[in-house]
DNA sequence: GCCGTTTTCGGCCCGACTGTTTTCAGTCG
């Protein structure tokens, strides 16, 4: 409806109500009817009286008359090119009224024909950077995976090291700090004396990956890889260092927020620092910390800045102690060359070990997995005696393998392992790789009963990019999980559990594991993006399994097998 | 459309870059 209005030139106060109530529901952690009935939505800011009646009236009718008159008023195809770069609703506008433009089609056949042209304030060189916008869009039009935009981030982020000396401080800014499950584009932020501002932005839009220079100016500057990939970069001075990051961090609607309050409270705020309305005096902005308590609130983790009440909560120093990277003990489900892993066991135990961490679960998969080499019980047996002679070696340094496994669960919800021999593993992660059409509650459930399994593997079967999820209760799945005492991963590379899973689970009081599932020993460093994820959840420590050091997870793997196992 | 320890009406975040302009509109983040 946002874009319907936008294009029809209404109130853009208006449009900016309606974005922002679709942001609130889109990430409501349980369903709108739900949040309605309850009450929720009646007491959540930004919510008013005319969005409820609108909501009623889809729960009651499953459709609003408003949106579907105002359906009827432009052509669907020509609203999507508002996603176009360089396409904003008054070009569409134009197209609409002045050239009878009724499809995508059209307005790229008009810009190519020059129909354009005579339009004042519409140049040709206009039409060339739109047409040329129109095709990177179509070219990327899918966000990019949080660790595909990682990698690519790190090569620039190396590439710009070569001007170093020029730098004082850098660092990755929008949704990519923000650790959102898909990227747009990449957000760079450098702090530097303005002397060298240029000769960076100079360096930057060399970039050998690049194909294309979008703008280049003195504080902003932006490129085209290869892949479709926008890169933008700004620079600031050091002193602006705090209240750029957080400018450029967002999300929008976070900032739009920040920039309310301070405006209730007599300040301005913008990239360069946070000031007096009335006096322009500078009062902070070198850190993010600053910034946020000049305006009367404690800092908020970047994971969590979408309007989604972090703002309300940080106003009442309410904001929980989120999971840190430095929180981890241990990597919980990995795979090695004994089934479908690239590096050997050896090479994963030395780089967990160089991570720093307590302990590792190594977690191969079992027999019935035979596209991934899936291990019989002999194999198993044949793999501990590497491991224990790999702890002999690392015990000594405080390190500490665990004999695991990610069992299959079989379509009747039995394990592809018989429970004797399950109870000789230190750890069982149980994981569903079969008939993802059907509703897998149930099996899924019977495998949370098993005193063995420790951990349920991708429990929604989703994985971004490649794969829907199986249909599943995630509700029921999160009940039996607390009630049993099993954790539920947090798989980094699918995304599965989503943020919204994982607030359920904080709500709930479950047990979730944050795991890289690393097929490769470069994947082990993933890590730092898991929590992330979880963060974006609201994840806290209490209720993440591998922030427990060894003897504490240990107990958390007998306590289940002590009130559960037949004796 | 939403909101209020100044306001129930009149405001609503802020700045950079581009192209087409002689002072600004459109778009973007």
């Amino acid at each position: 409806m946002a874009d319907i209005l936008e294009f029809l030139g209404e109130n853009p106060y208006r449009i900016r109500a309606y974005r922002r109530v679709a942001n609130l529901i889109t990430e409501l952690p349980e369903d709108v009817e739900k949040a309605f009935f309850t009450k929720k939505l009646h007491r959540m800011s930004g919510i008013g009286e005319s969005t409820l009646l609108k909501i009623e009236e889809f729960l009651k009718t499953g459709t609003v008359k408003k949106y579907e008159e105002l359906r009827k008023m432009v052509p669907e195809s020509l609203l999507e090119l508002l996603d176009a770069p360089g396409v904003g609703p008054k070009t569409l506008k134009i197209a609409y009224e002045k050239l009878g433009i009724r499809t995508k089609e059209e307005f790229i056949n008009a810009l190519k024909e020059g129909k354009f042209n005579k339009i004042r304030g519409f140049g040709p060189a206009k039409a060339v950077k739109i047409l040329r916008g129109i095709e990177i869009w179509e070219k990327s039009k899918e966000r990019i995976h949080l660790v595909e935009a990682y990698f690519m981030a790190q090569e620039v982020l190396e590439y710009m090291k070569k001007v170093k000396h020029l730098i004082e401080d850098v660092s990755i800014a929008g949704s990519l700090r923000r650790r959102k499950e898909t990227i747009g584009d990449i957000d760079l932020l450098i702090s530097a004396k303005k002397e060298n501002w240029l000769k960076i932005h100079e360096h930057f839009t060399k970039f050998p990956g690049s194909i294309e220079v979008l703008a280049k100016g003195e504080t902003k500057s932006s490129i085209i890889l290869e892949s479709g990939r926008q890169v933008d970069l700004r620079t600031v001075e050091p002193s602006s260092w705090g209240a750029a990051l957080q400018y450029f961090t967002g999300s929008k609607q976070h900032n739009i927020r920040i920039r309310d309050i301070a405006k209730e409270k007599g300040l301005k705020i913008n990239e360069y620092g946070v000031f007096k309305a009335d006096t322009e005096e500078k009062l902070g902005g070198k850190t993010e910390e600053e910034v946020y308590n000049l305006l009367g609130m404690q800092w908020i983790p970047p994971e969590i800045r979408e309007d989604w009440g972090e703002i309300e909560l940080a106003l009442e120093n309410k904001i929980p102690r989120l999971v840190e990277y430095g929180d981890i003990k241990g990597d919980l489900h990995m795979h090695t060359t004994w089934s479908d892993g690239v590096n050997t066991l050896e090479e994963m135990v030395e780089t967990a070990y160089r991570l720093g961490y307590q302990y590792i679960v190594i977690g191969d998969h079992s027999q019935s997995a035979r596209v991934a080499n899936g291990l019989t019980p002999d194999r198993y047996r044949q793999q501990w005696k590497e491991i224990e002679r790999l702890n002999k070696e690392y015990n000594p340094k405080g390190f500490y393998i665990l004999k695991g496994a990610e069992v299959d669960i079989l379509p009747d919800g039995s394990l592809d392992l018989p429970d004797d021999f399950l109870r000789q593993f230190d750890f069982i992660v149980a994981s569903v790789h079969s008939r993802f059409e059907q509703d897998n509650t149930e099996r899924i459930i019977r495998a949370i009963e098993n005193p063995y399994v420790n951990m349920i593997g991708h429990p929604t079967g989703k994985q971004y990019g490649y794969r829907e999820g199986y249909p599943v209760d995630i509700k029921k799945i999160i009940e039996i999980a607390r009630e049993t005492g099993t954790a539920l991963e947090l798989n980094t590379q699918r995304m599965d559990l989503s943020p919204e899973n994982i607030r359920m689970c904080m709500e709930e009081g479950a047990y979730i594991g944050i795991v890289t599932d690393a097929h490769s020993a470069r994947q082990l460093t993933l890590m730092h993006l898991g929590v992330g994820l979880a963060r974006r959840g609201w994840a806290t420590p209490d209720k993440v399994i591998n922030t427990f050091d060894l003897d504490k997870l240990k107990e958390f793997v007998y306590s289940k097998r002590k009130k559960f196992a037949k004796a």
